[in-house]
DNA sequence: TTCAATTTCGTGTGCGCACACGCAAATCTA
DNA sequence: TAGATTTGCGTGTGCGCACACGAAATTGAA
């Protein structure tokens, strides 16, 4: 490993020369410049990173908005955990990371949380970005600082992110139909069940939704789909209700896609009234949902490793502010399928 | 940030002492050592790493036992690029990295690549245990040496690894029938293809089949499962002819079970005298199986990523010689099953 | 009480880099 | 040509820690 010094005495000038010509300030004739530059290659320096950030004695901070999450059970708090191990790991190198919660299903939460992290004068930002609007309307604040951000989970194109990490929501969506088509007659219906309203515009979950459907139409699979919207998602009794009217008013449904984690809510529907012969697929492995899996009321889920997305998002926003490190912009993680033999 | 410095000036004691406490050295008086260590906690000192690494300016080497491969085709390409992408990643940290490589079909290879890798003096290791008998032969040359060596891709239990990152293979097998089983009808067969003796004894794969086939007896499935030994399996021709002479001997097989991911071979026999209608199921993701998926000659592809693999085992032996995190001993990797829809 | 042995602790230097300060040489001005 | 500027460069200090060396304080032995 060559250093400074050593280009320096090569080079036959002082060390603060070679820092000049290394941070391209002025005050070095342009011979000598050329001469150290030259050094420099074929020497292939390279900047001691750790002498680098102990010498500026930089402290770096990390914001995070993400959607709040109360117990394992809540999706988010897996990407949390992601987050917290890597915060955990990064907190050596002097560098906090704080994070702002909002209430996935509400907009308006979002855009307080928002704000809020903006005037925490972050380097570097990750962002859930669940409600383009808002998010679109947001981020000339982050811009306008230079603060770099960078998404996890959730897609939102044409922006200035230097990295996505998260699924392609279609392809998901599209492996869900494959899936249920497997399992499925042709002569089967199916039942798509949402817990949100259109209005709510979650771009992830509506490309899974259009990845599905898409799916059965152009490869002419004759199974028909029905839709369900559930609201009242906090009552299970409600949630029953609602879906075994659906099931009798629909006598021939045999599959069920939920495109969100919410498929438990189903789950625990259909255990309940022991309707087995009810393929079922939905979406994260979080415990509950593991259970289900187990005992074979869901037949697959489509996981994402939220974890990792957490986890590498922060290291990926780490090595972008403290080592230079330009990422890949797209950074699409796997579409895991799971059942009960390849769970861990 | 709370300093030595700090701590120092708070216990009144110059900052030797405190490093003295901190590193459990002797020459510190009991008094002196509790006063300094309770400040330490009352004010969560933590050391900054940047600074330690500075400081101690050491070089670590690690040193990688992997089999060989030539071409992107090749399996082991893959974790080989992961442990490529962590030693460029840790290089900044002065961290060097030396493979040395074995033909995973010559047990010979393998040890002379072993010996290399013992003189080389490293201070960890990564290793591929593929021949078990003479991995634990050379294992105690590592251990007198006081270095810790770690697993990836095969399990090998009973001895001292830090860790192993890999699947469980034997959950692998139990997924692939299950894939099986789905596709297939009760009354058709399955075509088991194994490219290596049995003498050879590598862990992974035996136990992959034996998942597969313990799926079917434990569930009391009816399909019959027959048994293909291909030994050339360098020339195509070869394959093919041996591969479609079994079909036609067995002509209710309408599945084909590859443990290895020289699926690709089979694929290539099924594509050429297009049996569209056998499924077929095998491992690992390479640039080949990826067009076999894509246009359906491969039905199911079950993927172990052994890109992370290499990635995760080298950051782990890194995390664990230079920062003193010990890693979990078994990092289970997730089953990937891969098919058209979730590929990348 | 004196001196040696031991315990206990402080000081100084180096790791590689950033940056402020200041000096000398070169260039310009009158 | 003397003085004022500008350009080009070297020196010194600090970032937080590790560790060798040596000094002071304490203890023990005679």
């Amino acid at each position: 490993m060559i250093t400074i010094k050593d280009i320096a005495k090569l080079a036959k000038v002082s060390i603060g020369t070679v820092d000049r010509v290394i941070h391209k300030r002025s005050g070095v004739s342009k011979k000598t410049q050329e001469r150290i530059e030259k050094i420099m290659e074929t020497h292939n320096f390279q900047i001691n990173k750790t002498a680098q950030t102990l010498a500026l004695n930089k402290k770096y901070r990390i914001g995070i908005l993400i959607p709040e999450s109360h117990t394992d059970l809540d999706f988010w708090q897996q990407p949390k955990k992601g987050i917290d191990k890597a915060a955990e790991e990064i907190d050596i190198y002097r560098t906090s990371c704080t994070s702002f919660y909002f209430n996935h299903f509400d907009a308006t939460s979002f855009v307080n949380a928002f704000k809020k992290l903006v005037a925490g004068e972050f380097d570097a930002v990750l962002l859930v970005p669940i409600f383009f609007k808002e998010t679109k309307r947001f981020l000339p604040s982050l811009e306008k600082e230079n603060i770099p951000y960078l998404f996890i989970n959730t897609e939102l194109k044409g922006v200035n992110d230097i990295s996505y990490l998260g699924q392609n929501a279609m392809s998901s969506g599209k492996l869900a139909a494959k899936m249920m088509s497997i399992l499925l007659q042709d002569s089967d219906e199916i039942l798509l069940i949402k817990v949100r309203k259109e209005s709510d515009h979650h771009i992830a979950i509506d490309e899974r939704i259009q990845g599905f459907t898409s799916y059965f139409l152009n490869k002419n699979i004759p199974n028909t789909i029905h839709e369900l919207l559930l609201l009242k998602i906090k009552n299970q009794e409600i949630v029953n209700t609602f879906i075994i009217e659906e099931l009798t008013k629909n006598d021939k449904i045999r599959g069920i896609y939920v495109p969100s984690s919410y498929v438990n809510l189903v789950a625990n529907c259909l255990k309940k009234n022991k309707l087995k012969d009810i393929k079922l697929i939905g979406y994260d492995l979080n415990e509950e949902n593991r259970l289900h899996l187990k005992n074979k009321t869901i037949d697959f889920l489509i996981d994402q490793n939220a974890f990792s997305q957490g986890y590498n998002g922060i290291k990926t926003l780490f090595d972008f502010i403290a080592n230079d490190k330009i990422p890949k912009k797209n950074q699409y993680t796997p579409i895991e399928l799971l059942t009960k033999e390849n769970i861990l």
